[in-house]
DNA sequence: CCAAAAGTGTTGACTGTACACCCATGT
DNA sequence: ACATGGGTGTACAGTCAACACTTTTGG
């Protein structure tokens, strides 16, 4: 602290990061496990302190490097948790982000340290630290929302994709069926990807084309009135 | 602290919240003005520093009685503010969140310390404390969202109120004329209001029906696939 | 030629939008 | 009787949802 505060009390603030990818057609979150106590060798989202006028964002990108190896995404701020009783020693706040990773970018690291990066299935997760488990379920609502009204699915996918790896995006996180025809239709109309005139090669099937984004920017659809 | 964290910062954390109402057709934020440095006599949100094991949300909500008379309105978490320099004191961290309140049932207290809360209309504001102007723009765009997703709406109008009061504040904070038809067609296959069968009296002209919210509860509505 | 996934259009239902006049009341 | 805002319906356009067959490739 710079300056001493009056009768202002400090607390303690830590950062927990979300980061979904889908693989194997399964939506998965990134865990590590715990090295220390308060619950020691339980999975956990990655996160930790803040340090000396260190930004919320910084400290989320400082944390997931170190502790998973993942670098170069692009975080969005989630929610603020701070029930009391959510850490054991004492009264800490986390400030959770979320981010959307394409797993075949992402090469999770073997840390020396045992925290051993893994993703997990989100509809089979171990037993969690803390709230994570609460903080898991609202990103994936977030997430929902995301997709519903924005190009975010970019994130989660390779440069080059086809459209049916799209839709199974869609598919595994709205968790619901969608019609081809009209999902590519929809899709299509949005302007949000353009073909790259390459197929899909070394496969048994009739190739796909791929499809690339136009923009990787966060872009959003509007409604009502 | 309860305990001691080992070679763990602590931070300052304060409340900031901001309070929307619409009078006089004009869409107002509640802003109280700074009764000590840094940034004293500029007008600013109501907040305040974190207490002892306090929730956020508890927080918030004693501030705002304190500083402002206003209670007893539902607070959400709007969104965590952690610029470095956005507070001279130090590093400090605000954690934001905004209610609706009906003007007519929020009777603000003079206070003694000469804090004067006062509604100001949205595109008016004096020179802000802080990053309160940046706060109350991010409010704003949440505020539009809310309306156009939910029944939020029924937190800035009395308990009963006519389709033109309804269609007024969409119009104030969506910013935009509406057709009256389309509107009330639309609003009221929603099923978020009923006609009381009572009657806007005292009037020179035609009376309107008055409607109110069935549930007073957040709903929302859903879109896409 | 077979298996597998890619790709493609039409129809009917529903929703959004644009638009203008008569009605009930107080003065 | 008039001024004021309240209240109402229709038609056209656009979007959504349901639905099945042909194409291309590798083996």
């Amino acid at each position: 602290m710079t300056k001493l505060f009056k009768p202002y009390y400090p607390i303690a603030a830590t950062v927990d990061v979300v980061i979904f990818t889908i693989e194997e057609d399964e939506l998965k979150v990134l865990l590590i496990k715990r090295a220390n106590d308060p619950h020691k060798n339980r999975w956990a989202l990655p996160g930790g302190f803040l340090s000396q006028n260190e930004p919320t964002k910084n400290a989320a990108l400082r944390i997931l490097k170190d502790k998973t190896g993942v670098k170069d995404v692009y975080l969005e701020q989630l929610y603020t948790f701070d029930t009391l009783g959510r850490d054991p020693r004492g009264h800490i706040i986390t400030i959770s982000y979320f981010a959307l990773v394409n797993p075949d970018a992402t090469r999770l690291q073997k840390i020396e340290d045992l925290q051993t990066p893994t993703f997990f299935n989100i509809k089979k997760l171990p037993r969690l630290a803390f709230d994570h488990k609460t903080i898991i379920e609202y990103a994936k609502k977030r997430l929902a929302y995301k997709l519903e009204y924005t190009n975010a699915a970019f994130s989660l996918l390779p440069k080059k994709f086809t459209l049916t790896q799209l839709q199974n995006v869609y598919e595994i996180i709205l968790d619901k069926k969608i019609d081809k025809r009209n999902f590519r239709k929809k899709y299509l109309s949005l302007d949000f990807i353009k073909p790259t005139h390459e197929k899909l090669k070394g496969i048994k099937q009739r190739p796909a084309e791929l499809y690339s984004f136009i923009n990787k920017k966060p872009i959003e659809i509007q409604r009502f009135f």
